[in-house]
Order: structure tokens, then C-alpha cells, then sequence
DNA sequence: GTCTATATAGCGATAGAC
DNA sequence: GTCTATCGCTATATAGAC
């Protein structure tokens, strides 16, 4: 098979020039203002040929979000290559996703659109978009590789860490502050909590809470099971 | 003023008379598959009358939360007068709206539909819905009247299990175990964890985490400035 | 596989009746 | 304030051309 091929068919041409279309129309005039139409016109496409590409307009922003996902393991490749301190790894599978989307937070908010319909292809939690969360949580994984820690912690911290970071890009949604700066400090100190609670999860004390936490996510299938 | 007028004037009795048959036909057929016309004309108006009363299907679902809401709210309120044991009462706020919503779980999804959309009327996290979300953490806090608690936690508490609620919600609509037990049982085990948690905040060691938490939500305007 | 032309159905706005 | 009749616009399904 081979893999040297021109980089773009025609249809990945007309795909990226329907994709980039939508996106500055989108910027320019917001998401509800721009209709199909408008796209396909502005791409020089009959309008069906951008149904051909994406299902609906919201696919778009959809496709725009793993775009952002794709470049954020590029940046954290090159940081994780770079250094083995845990702060700097963590805050940049944390954070480098609001760098990127830093001037289209309004776009962004569509991904929400289908969370509560579990059977909609473009439920940012469901099925159809579970491997973008897996490479979103590897992210983490690979952050921490650095560290020895014990197996059920291993389990446990990409998953809290992502939904750490749905939550806090809803918050960042929401930030009007200049720059989103009250979303990056409250991510800050959620890494520096965490770390602390890393140590902290060591005592004796707070082993059994440990521990029955584990057990509660295993339960609720939040976690791969034990064997 | 006059208190006891008819309690239904001609247009609340429309306005139900809409709002019972929309959820009907949402029930029956689902809510994608049921247009404002089918409602109207199940209802015996025209299509305009229900865009006078709701400005679209979607506010139809966000009426219905609300008085998911108010229902719980009056249940919360027989098992407050009856106990002062906080566990009983913490699960009355936290999961009554679990047994409300049970056969509703498809409807109920779309209540979500703009929350990346802070400017949006509907969205479940914005301006527009405070005054239900103020009811949600009203329950909690009123749950947690029977404890003496120091006031940063008084504070905090009901804004974390609010989030607890709502994260649960979704999970709730995402969960296809009978009754969805599965996310029952997380959420009971989340409450014996918060109790837990509580006792240990105590604990010396701990004063500093909690410190930075409430500190670090202050700074992200999440909970009261301090005076 | 890539794309166009056409057709349908629903949303939601408007003007205005009562 | 309550409600109706009507209309333009948009999403998106479909058949089929290349």
C-alpha cells in the first residue's frame, strides 16, 4: 500500500475548502447567522455537496474540535519531549486546548449541543465521539508517564482529568474576563490541588476513602474493571 | 390585590393545554419527531398560539425541568418537615429528580442543547435559568440546615452538590442499567464519600486543602467574595 | 466516489383580528 | 392580552449526473 500519494484527493480539497469556509463565515457572522447556503456558496459548491462533506452544520464545529484535539497532541508532543516535570506536562494536556480555541469560544459551545442525547452522532459524550475522548485522556496518560504510581491511580487520573477539563472549558465558555484569565488560574490551582491531594492519598488516613472511591467508579463503569 | 381570583385564567388553561400535550406527543413519538404544528393541532390551536406561549420546543422541555423542579421541591419540603437525619435529607435533594424524571430521560436530554451557549435563553448554565439552578443549591442548603457547619462550608457545599446533581443527570440519561440503578448507586456512594469527607475535613493535615479550595473557587467567582 | 438539481417540510416571523 | 392566517427562509432528503 502506498503511502506516498499526493497528500489531498479532490474530495479532501473540497472538504477542507467547505471546512475553512464554514470556519471564517462562522467567526465573521456567528454560527445561527450562517446558513448552509451561505457555506456552500462562499466555498463555490452547490449546497448538497457540503451536505456530502457534513452531515449538518453542527458536524463542522464537531470536525473543528477534534482539529484542535489533533493539534494539542502536537504541541504536548514536543513539551513532553522536552521535559519530564510533571506541572509543565500536566498543564499542557490541561490547557493548551484553550490556547487554541481562545478566539472561537463561541463556536466551540455547539459541541455541547447533543451532551444530553446519548443515541445523537454528535454527542460530545457519546458513542460516535468516544475516540476523540480516548486520545484526549492518552494525552493525560502520557503526561504522567513520568511518574510511579500505583495502578488504580494510573486508572483513575486521565479520567478525572479530563472531565477536570470538560468542565473548566464550559467555564471557559462562560470566563469574560480578558483573556479567560479567571478559568486558567482556577485550572492552575485545580493542578496544584491535585498534585497536592497526590500526596496527600498516600496517608493512611485517607487510604479507605481512596479506595472506596475506586470501587464506586469500577461499580458505576466509570473505570475498567478489576480483571 | 385579590388573591382568590379563578386560578386559571382563559390563557393559563391554553398555555397547559400545550404544554400537557406537547410532553404527550415528546412521550409518544419522540422530540425530534414531533413539530410545533403537531402540537398545536393535538392541542386544538393554531401553530402561532404555541410559539405565543413558547418560543420553541425546546422552551417546552426547559418548563418541564422547571417544574421537575417545583415537584421536588414540594417533596423535599414532606421530608425535611419529617426528619433531621441529614443523610435522608441529603438524598431527597439530590435524587428525587432521578424518580420525577425516570420515563423522561430522552426529554429530558434536550434541557442541554445550548449549554456552551451562555448567551442563549435557554441555556441550562446562564442569566436566563439562575433562578431555578438558585432553587436547586436552596434544596441543598436547606437539606443541610440540621448540621452546624463553619460558614465557608456552609457556602460550598451547596454549590458542589449541585454540580454533583447535574453531573449525575447526565450520567442518569446516559445509563441503560433497569432503573438506572447504576447511577443510583454512584450517587448514594457519592453521598456516603461527602459525609466521609466531611469528618476528615477536620483533620489538621486537611485545613490547608480545604483553605485553597474555597480560596481558589472565591477567585473564580464560583462561590461569595469574602464580605 | 464526487457532486448537482430539485423537492419537501418545519421553523418562526409578521400583520392583524378579537 | 390572546390568538389566527399566511409567508419566507432554511435544513436536509432524494434521485441521479459525471
Amino acid at each position: 500500500m502506498v503511502k506516498n500519494e499526493p497528500p489531498t484527493t479532490k474530495g479532501e480539497q473540497t472538504r477542507t475548502a467547505i471546512f475553512e469556509t464554514a470556519l471564517e463565515l462562522f467567526r465573521d457572522r456567528g454560527f445561527d447567522n450562517t446558513t448552509m447556503q451561505d457555506i456552500a456558496e462562499a466555498a463555490g459548491v452547490a449546497k448538497s455537496a457540503a451536505y456530502y462533506y457534513f452531515p449538518s452544520k453542527e458536524a463542522i464545529v464537531t470536525a473543528y474540535y477534534d482539529a484542535i484535539q489533533t493539534e494539542q497532541e502536537r504541541m504536548c508532543a514536543d513539551v513532553f519531549a522536552q521535559t519530564r516535570d510533571l506541572r509543565r506536562r500536566l498543564e499542557s494536556a490541561l490547557m493548551t486546548k484553550f490556547d487554541l480555541a481562545q478566539n472561537d469560544r463561541k463556536l466551540l459551545g455547539i459541541i455541547f449541543r447533543y451532551a444530553g442525547e446519548p443515541a445523537h452522532p454528535l454527542s460530545c459524550l457519546g458513542e460516535a465521539t468516544a475516540e476523540v475522548r480516548q486520545r484526549a485522556m492518552q494525552s493525560f496518560a502520557e503526561a504522567l508517564s513520568v511518574e510511579r504510581l500505583p495502578r488504580d491511580l494510573e486508572q483513575l487520573l486521565p479520567l478525572a482529568l479530563w472531565a477536570l477539563q470538560m468542565g473548566l472549558l464550559v467555564l471557559f465558555l462562560y470566563d469574560s474576563t480578558k483573556g479567560q484569565q479567571r478559568t486558567r488560574r482556577l485550572a492552575a490551582g485545580a493542578l496544584s490541588l491535585t498534585a497536592k491531594l497526590l500526596t496527600l492519598a498516600k496517608l493512611p488516613i485517607l487510604k479507605p476513602v481512596r479506595t472506596r472511591l475506586l470501587t464506586l467508579l469500577r461499580e458505576a463503569d466509570l473505570l475498567p474493571q478489576l480483571n
